[in-house]
RNA sequence: GCGCCAGUAGCUCAGUUGGAUUAGAGCAACGGACUUCUAAUCCGUAGGUCGCAGGUUCGAAUCCUGCCUGGCGUACCA
């Protein structure tokens, strides 16, 4: 890499002055504006301050002992401008040289060895098993996905984890919903009684859970069990057979959707095995050690309050059932324990009031949780007709993600999730997406890829560039060409700054503007019918757009057509 | 009240972790371009007190403080 380069370079030159700290970090950095060059460093200005001299004229000094270390071949000039910024102008034969990297690499182009060695775990989707996946859980599901996906090009071993609860009141009354609606089935005649839904009035059983859910799925699911079954079940406890028999289905429904849009994850954690195990009462007993947990009123309570919250925080009810921040923690415990180098977790903006409470709790217990992240995403608004769409799954008020993903496919699905940073609010307009998806950018992308295969299928059927054996890359020196070469090298730093920060979205507008370089090559420099010395040469440049467009998309998980 | 996130073009958003007289894209608007390798495209025009006010320094959309607006949270719900 050329930055490597300067920077050592940069680093040698440095080390003559005496006054230059140990740990000064030489900044290098690609100038918005192509004028000041391919590489600018800012190191003269920082440097003021210890020489005690003007930027400018430090700027000078450093550029004149650069230009004895620098290889002509590589470094074309290096300039100092402005308040003291010097840049550097990269040789035409590296961004050759580059291009013949990335033919070479091919679909490994990108990958980057940071996490090389080390283990990274995942865990998004992490719904429980009551209801069809939201929209809401489609945001968490694409960017989980596809922050495993680019740690995994960074060199990590990836796991992505679910974590559920199939026990628990939520899930009682979902089996309690069932056999409520089984039963009427077996027997129309039975009484009924009106409840408030998301839209409007709806009709249940007598006996429906004040807060049953009202989804159509739960009146499927009872009718299978209804047609399947018969009246065998009418003595079942609505907490074992209609809860398993829900659960089983709805898993079911919601691997099948996930699928849909390309994620499959490795393991499935139930919180059930940390009761199992005892481990949530290790934290407790932990914690207690500690004099941060007592007891009060009949719970059990977490003293919070010594470190910052307003509230003492209840980990376990006087009904003896925990809440859910006490298996949270003994879950990152558990997920610490298993020893992984980053751990990511994936929440919605609902659950930020419980991470403190959870780190601080694990760390509380003597573990290191530095290597814990967590993704803190903001939510969803869906708007139809111009209306903001409230989100419930009890009064079935949502929009499945099924339902999103029959609209507008899977590929715009994922983009839509991915084309903004996790923490800004994502205004989801079902009309906009649907009936505007030729302007959607996802299918700018994919069409310059397609229009790179279809040149690619033309060129191999006229022969163009064929009588040449090796293609002379030398002869690449329009602008748009060494553009399009210069937007390509990026993609691995993308990749990683992607990595390091968890932020996906940088790949997605990186994409954008590769597929900008490629069209203006596209619009400036023919291949069909150009003399094969610089066909061939531009087909080798269009080989690697491809390359860099396909890989781009294969990290964000969405399809790199070969045609449109 | 307190905590977290956001406030950048009419709309939706970027902004390389503090850099460069001129803050960028897309959509929408306006004006152009199809005997050409895919027009699902391209070129051009217009559009801004970066929420407001201070502060920090060579330099601020970016960092600090205070205010304003919106969202989320602040349960013995998850």
């Amino acid at each position: 890499m050329v930055k490597d380069y300067l920077n050592s370079a940069i680093a040698k030159v440095l080390g003559s002055y005496e006054a230059v700290p140990d740990d000064f970090v030489v900044e290098l950095e690609i100038p918005n504006n192509p004028e000041h060059g391919d590489w600018s460093t800012n190191a003269a200005l920082k440097l003021a301050r210890y020489l005690r001299k003007a930027p400018r004229e430090i700027a000078e000094e450093m550029v004149a002992r650069l230009s004895d270390v620098f290889s002509p071949e590589l470094i074309t000039s290096a300039d100092v401008a402005g308040a003291g910024f010097i840049n550097f102008r990269v040789a035409n034969a590296y961004w050759w040289q580059l291009l013949g990297r990335i033919l070479e690499l091919e679909s490994r182009y990108g990958r980057g060895s940071s996490g090389d060695g080390k283990k990274a775990l995942v865990e998004y989707v992490s719904a429980n098993p009551t209801g069809p996946l939201t929209v809401g859980h489609g945001r968490n599901a694409v960017l989980g996905d596809t922050i495993a996906n680019v740690l995994d090009w960074s060199g990590y071993d990836v796991t992505r984890e679910y974590y559920f609860n199939d026990a628990g009141r939520q899930m009682r009354v979902l089996g309690e919903s069932v056999r409520s609606q089984y039963l009427s089935i077996l027997n129309p005649s039975r009484e009924t009684k009106t409840v408030e839904g998301g839209s409007g009035d709806v009709v249940v059983p007598e006996d429906f859970p004040e807060d049953g859910y009202l989804g159509e799925y739960i009146i499927d699911i009872a009718r299978s069990i209804a047609s399947e079954h018969g009246d065998t079940k009418k003595a079942e406890d609505a907490e074992g057979f209609f809860k398993d028999a829900a659960e089983k289905v709805i898993f079911a429904d919601i691997e099948a959707t996930l699928g849909r849009i390309g994620i499959r994850q490795d393991e499935y954690f139930n919180e059930r095995t940390l009761y199992d195990t005892g481990k949530i009462w290790n934290v407790v007993d932990g914690l207690r050690k500690e004099g941060l947990v007592y007891d009060s009123e009949g719970a059990v309570w977490f003293k919070t309050t010594e470190f910052g919250k307003e509230k003492d925080t209840v980990l376990v009810k006087s009904s003896g059932e925990p809440t859910y921040r006490l298996p949270d923690i003994a879950y990152h415990v558990d997920k610490v324990e298993r020893s992984y180098d980053r751990i990511v977790d994936i929440f919605g903006a609902d659950h930020i009031a419980t991470v403190p409470d959870v780190l601080k709790g694990v760390e509380l217990l003597g573990y290191d949780v530095s290597g814990i992240d967590v993704v803190i995403y903001q939510f969803v608004t869906l708007v139809r007709s111009g209306k903001p769409v409230k989100m419930s799954t009890r009064k079935a008020t949502y929009e499945t993600l099924d339902d999103l993903i029959d609209e507008v496919g899977a590929d715009v699905v994922r983009f839509f999730f991915l084309m903004r940073s996790a923490n800004t609010h994502l205004e989801f307009d079902l009309d906009l997406a649907r009936e505007a998806s030729d302007k959607n950018p996802v299918f700018y992308l994919q069409y310059a890829h397609a229009r790179i295969c279809s040149i690619l299928r033309k060129a191999d059927e006229v022969g163009a560039g064929s009588t040449v054996a090796e293609p002379d890359l030398g002869q690449l020196v329009h602008a748009s060409e060494i553009n399009l070469i210069k937007s390509l090298a990026q993609f691995p730093a993308v990749v990683e700054d992607a990595s390091s920060s968890l932020e996906p979205h940088r790949i997605a507008t990186y994409l954008r503007e590769l597929a900008v370089a490629f069209t203006d090559f596209y619009g400036n420099c023919r291949i069909i019918g150009e003399e094969d010395g610089i066909a061939s040469a531009r087909l080798a440049l269009a080989r690697a757009a491809r390359i860099g467009l396909a890989n781009g998309l294969s990290v964000l998980g969405i399809s790199a057509p070969d045609r449109m």
